[in-house]
DNA sequence: ATTATCTATAGATCTATAGATAATGC
DNA sequence: ATTATCTATAGATCTATAGATAATGC
């Protein structure tokens, strides 16, 4: 049926398989660590679910932690690379006449696109806001990742409301970041608690209230108070 | 030095030694769930915290759900009951002229200044965020805890907003909760991110900020659209 | 007599590695 | 020859319980 060399269907290289087999291992990690965090998943899961010996999670990524590093810094990194565009995009765009709504809408509606765009991003997201809430390394593992991307954002919301005091973009940004991370969550409390008329996993309304919301918070405390 | 009956320093009845055996596991328990989330720790790492033999947990509290269960209880009681006075208070003072960012602040300062009170209650708010952001389980906890409570705040806002969509003042509590989350599990993320201009730990800041900030936010979204 | 505490242990599970076997690569 | 996969197992840990001993209560 097929020619000679043409269709590899289960013939692949080593290294296919190699990158294959990785992925898959990611994927259920990322799922399984998404549900019960990193104490509660056992490598034995992680292997049961792609059907491979529980070994090979050793053998191919060395350890626990090393498995749950990746799987964080895979997304992290796509993240991250989508994000910065975005906001350079509207830098550009906009120039003089940045607003704080647009540079919002340039990082919070890119990453709930993103974050939406199929069951692995799902996982990843609800993983994120577990590990945003986790104390001890939960904070130091977004450091790492993010505090480029989120400078890049305070730096235009800086720019937006040049007479607004530092801190209070900061102050700001903290309770934006709250927000993002209990919709990437996407527990369902909101659906049940509304009797259905929100749904946690309805992206497309918080992506038309969120950065509205919210920049509509920064231009109130950033306005001197009257007291 | 002392009369024959008067100071019981170390004899104590057994109600006494129980009560206080079991608020010192709970104690544990808390700091320890709180850092490491439920399948991080081990029943012989309360145990050992508190200097007692490691089967003790077991025989006050049965299992480790159990133990759990009654960590979170122990504070969902008592911040309900200090919520839901606060907004009942406030509901009395303001009568007709009930306003979103009163009605905020009855229910997110009293909580934060609840929070704020000692490291029981510190930890108490790690763990209370962890929960929050836990699939599968987290949710239906806070539901089955905190629902009256919130539907009593979500209540005073539609008086506040009569002309508001329902929708739209629950997701803005959606918002809202993941701010006040993500300040209770105090990370220190903001610390690091600001340079040192706002700290995890200054609720007082947060009290200054957090009420204004979002009822503005609930203003933007509940106006009708221009589009 | 009742309750608290300790001893001992069952039974399961978990991470990680050493070493053998099977499959692919050059 | 190299890499992937499986066998076997060390060594640790974890939850939970049965049963013995110690301490308090009436």
């Amino acid at each position: 049926m097929a020619s000679k060399k043409s269709k590899p269907a289960k013939a692949q290289t080593k290294a296919e398989r190699r990158a294959e087999t990785t992925e898959q291992m990611l994927d259920a990690a990322e799922m399984l660590f998404s549900r019960r965090g990193f104490h509660g998943v056992a490598l034995k899961d992680v292997s049961t679910e792609i059907g491979v010996h529980h070994t090979l999670v050793n053998y191919y990524f060395g350890d626990k932690q090393t498995l749950f590093d990746e799987v964080f810094a895979r997304r992290a990194i796509e993240a991250n690379r989508v994000r910065m565009e975005a906001l350079e995009k509207y830098d550009e765009e906009a120039g003089e006449n940045v607003t704080v709504e647009g540079a919002l809408r340039a990082f919070l509606d890119t990453n709930l696109d993103l974050y939406e765009g199929g069951p692995g991003w799902r996982h990843a997201g609800t993983m994120a806001a577990l590990v945003a809430s986790t104390p001890e390394w939960g904070a130091e593992m977004f450091d790492k990742w993010f505090d480029p991307v989120v400078l890049r954002l305070t730096g235009l919301l800086e720019r937006a409301m040049p007479e607004c005091d530092r801190a209070e973009i900061f102050w700001g940004f903290h309770f934006v970041s709250g927000a993002l991370m209990l919709t990437l969550a996407r527990t369902g409390r909101i659906d049940k608690l509304s009797d259905g008329l929100c749904k946690s996993d309805d992206f497309e309304a918080i992506k038309d209230r969120l950065a509205r919301f919210m920049a509509a918070g920064f231009y109130e405390i950033c306005r001197p108070q009257h007291s």
